[in-house]
DNA sequence: GGATGTGAATCTGTTCACAGCA
DNA sequence: TGCTGTGAACAGATTCACATCC
């Protein structure tokens, strides 16, 4: 138990955080974790074995096991992990514990969508802004919100602090809106505009680009039908696993 | 050039197609490369350097070069690479020489967006369907589609050949539709609904989670907060790139 | 007994640095 | 000289297998 702090306990009602820093591949996952720990909660489970948490995840137990042992886990050996205590562990570590304020700009096909997606409000984010650069949709009332203008983000970003801001506009629009967010001390910024953003070095971008995962779905589609196509391709559902990586 | 073929030319008119299994990494990242390649296209260039193909598609020159190499590339030494020819490279690889037909399943807050997203369209993708349980939305018209119920899915797949189902209904229903879409002979499904999916082994599935994402930023949004908190914490910006893994 | 937590081995992916070619 | 292509070194992530503890 190597990241254990002697002394006070750590975690939700703990003194000092001491967020050990996670691989990043751990960190993408643990958010999954928490979704299958819910259900888990929800179907009346208090206690989870790994290799019960981690078939609800889509992952293998070590894996698993691994990850959480980063977060100095709270394992009981013989028994598994208690649900509840998890739960909260992981809220903690992503900082879902409070509430984090996201600004979403851009409310065209995609971002009328997001604003009303329900995962968001479900998962501890709260939308609190929509912007959009066109004076048509100004005023626009979408799932309760009134559509600003762009050029309001500074007036809007003073009172509320907004944590992350969500880019849907098209990728023309997109840097300058970037640069905007950043401007009103936004930094971190989840971008669904299919182009590269630049930001400054302590700013954190995350992209979603719907098309290019269809690319990839597309290369496995095509690899598929060659495969079987040639001689001595092996038949399709043959053997393997050939679940593709997230 | 250690993958190419003797005699004959490959690629969009070679006569074995031969896909070298390329590393999953890979993969994922061509379709970037494809739309910093396009860009480049409309912006008149002819030809373009590792550096500035890597800059356009936000990885580092060698990245881009080793990943280039893999499809027994097309650059030359001293110059760069021909834009169209490496374009056609790319699109041959990841099967999009031809236009691929997609089912859309759920068609309730997002799927409504995805089903006029733009950016399918116009990457070689053609939404051919729209399915919905819910008898309120059946015979909709969205985008000129109308929407069919969930059982006519055999029916549609048995006249039209669907490459990839696209799933955005709530979680609960996501497995049973999957089933489906499996049993209509779809191998290559997009799931945005916050679930695991299983399936048969031959066939690929990807997901999206909006949610998720926004976990991942939260992590380091905290983290970011804790560090600069801390009595020995470095101030946010000091150094180091923090762009964060896609 | 049974399940966690973890060193060690392995695999995958990234980066470096330079040979080789235009 | 300039830039690609690539072996070799490196870093990161996954898997194995088992010691450890309830």
């Amino acid at each position: 138990m190597s990241q254990h702090r002697p002394g006070s306990t750590s975690g939700p009602a703990g003194a000092v955080p001491a967020l050990p820093d996670l691989p990043e591949a751990t960190v993408a996952r643990l958010p999954e974790y928490l979704r299958a720990l819910h259900h888990c909660a929800e179907t009346g489970y208090e206690t989870v074995s790994s290799e019960g948490l981690a078939a609800a995840a889509g992952v293998n137990s070590a894996k698993l096991r691994k990850d959480l042992s980063h977060l100095g886990s709270y394992g009981t050996r013989g028994v598994g992990y208690d649900v509840a205590l998890l739960i909260d562990q992981i809220e903690y570590v992503l900082g879902l514990t409070q509430r984090r304020a996201v600004a979403l700009v851009g409310v065209g096909n995609l971002g009328h969508a997001l604003a009303g997606y329900d995962g968001f409000a479900s998962r501890g984010f709260h939308v609190v802004a929509l912007f959009d650069a066109d004076p048509a949709t100004i005023g626009e009332r979408i799932h309760g919100l009134q559509v600003r203008h762009i050029d309001e983000l500074p007036a809007v970003a003073a009172e509320t602090a907004i944590a992350i801001g969500v880019i849907a506009t098209p990728a023309a629009a997109a840097q300058a809106v970037a640069d905007q967010l950043v401007a009103a001390g936004v930094t971190s910024i989840l971008n669904f505009a299919p182009c590269v953003l630049s930001v400054p070095p302590n700013v954190d971008v995350r992209k979603v680009d719907l098309a290019i995962e269809l690319q990839i779905l597309s290369f496995h589609e095509h690899r598929k039908s060659t495969l079987t196509a040639l001689p001595g391709g092996r038949a399709a559902g043959t053997s393997g696993q050939e679940a593709v990586g997230s």
